[in-house]
DNA sequence: TCTTTATTGTGAAAAATAATACAATACTCG
DNA sequence: CGAGTATTGTATTATTTTTCACAATAAAGA
């Protein structure tokens, strides 16, 4: 099992390419097209598909269909993935209301917060009071958990998502969790992009004047 | 200039990471101790600071106000950056009441969109139509700006964006935007993320049972 | 069928990144 | 004031990731 995540990462975006390339009306790419469309080098998506054991014909590429069903299962996508989202504020209700995951397979089936003004369960994705949320999340087996809360709060909350059976948080709180060893953390932290954005657009600005 | 992109986007963290250990109370820290704050090593942290030549006291460390001045004068952070944000749909929206940013030196300035029911004029952050994006953008000296159209508009738009002058773009369309060399793009991929979470969640049931 | 050609698949080389180890040194305590 | 100690700063080593290069081979055309 492969377990380098930028590898991983690359194999999200060769779907996403994959896709559109497919309702391009592609039925077989090359390695090269699907590097210019996924924005990598074409060795690095032939050796990406080595480690997986993706394989294609040589001289013929590879069939647009059946590269995504194969890294569909590799990333466990082929069954529909449950995940809840933990803070009901500015970005966790984006995120509630947000359309692009289910085509994905992926599907936010519920909100937890602590403030009571929020609650809605008649709506289609129901937000409910943080006490729920342990029993929620044994009783649907979800496993993945969007951490929104504000941070003064997020270490709190993910130790709560992990008791519950959390076993993945995708966190935007600007902190860094400390976890036990079986649970993976992805981090989005906005501020921290747009400082780096900020950084490297000065640094063009300096070095070609 | 360093033009290692983790080592900027560590320096980042270290900078939120300090930001914490001063409300804490402290006033002077170890790498150790920002290591820790970071979730990074503390030979990783002095290594980082030699690159950028940030230096501390052998045997007694970093002050914390030194270290934050001096992480914010290398990232540009010491006047405010005006930043701009193009499609107020669902995650549009979410960043412009994102409150968190202001206090970081950063400060969404105006949103802008094609439909007009979403013109605002008259609150905190105003809307306008994206005809006004060039005028604005020329006008207000605004060089980063947020893309989170829906992803057949984001190439085009990203077009717009970079005629108009703007130098760095957070993408948050999961497309590959192919742009001029002095253009900096940073992609944030909700899907792509989470599909990392799952594979890793996966993993740990099949290598850990 | 045979030759030519384009493309894959992968071992080896190169480059980038991170960890290690330790000399230099500044603080503390007796 | 000097010895002992903790911490920095960096040269070196190790590891990871990417690129390069090319043999293997399937398709196309003569």
């Amino acid at each position: 099992m492969v377990m380098n995540r930028k590898c991983i990462i690359r194999l999200s975006r060769y779907k996403n390419a994959l896709k559109r390339l497919k309702a391009l009306g592609f039925v077989k790419v090359f390695s090269g097209n699907l590097a210019d469309a996924a924005g990598v080098t074409s060795s690095q998506v032939r050796k990406d598909f080595s480690l997986f054991g993706i394989t294609g014909n040589r001289r013929g590429g590879y069939k647009v269909d059946e590269l995504i069903t194969k890294i569909r299962e590799i990333l466990g996508k082929n069954e529909l993935q449950k995940v809840v989202i933990i803070g009901v504020g500015n970005i966790g209700k984006a995120l509630l209301r947000y359309k692009g995951f289910e085509a994905g397979g992926i599907k936010v089936i519920a909100g937890f917060d602590i403030d009571s003004a929020k609650y809605v369960d008649t709506s289609e994705v129901p937000i409910y009071p943080l006490e729920n949320f342990r029993d929620f999340v044994q009783e649907h087996d979800v496993k993945i958990g969007i951490l929104a809360v504000p941070d003064v709060a997020a270490h709190h909350v993910s130790e709560i998502m992990i008791s519950a059976g959390i076993k993945g948080i995708l966190n935007f709180a600007p902190i860094q969790l400390r976890t036990a060893d079986d649970v993976v953390i992805s981090n989005i932290n906005l501020e921290v992009e747009l400082e780096n954005l900020i950084y490297f657009v000065n640094a063009q600005g300096k070095t070609e004047p």
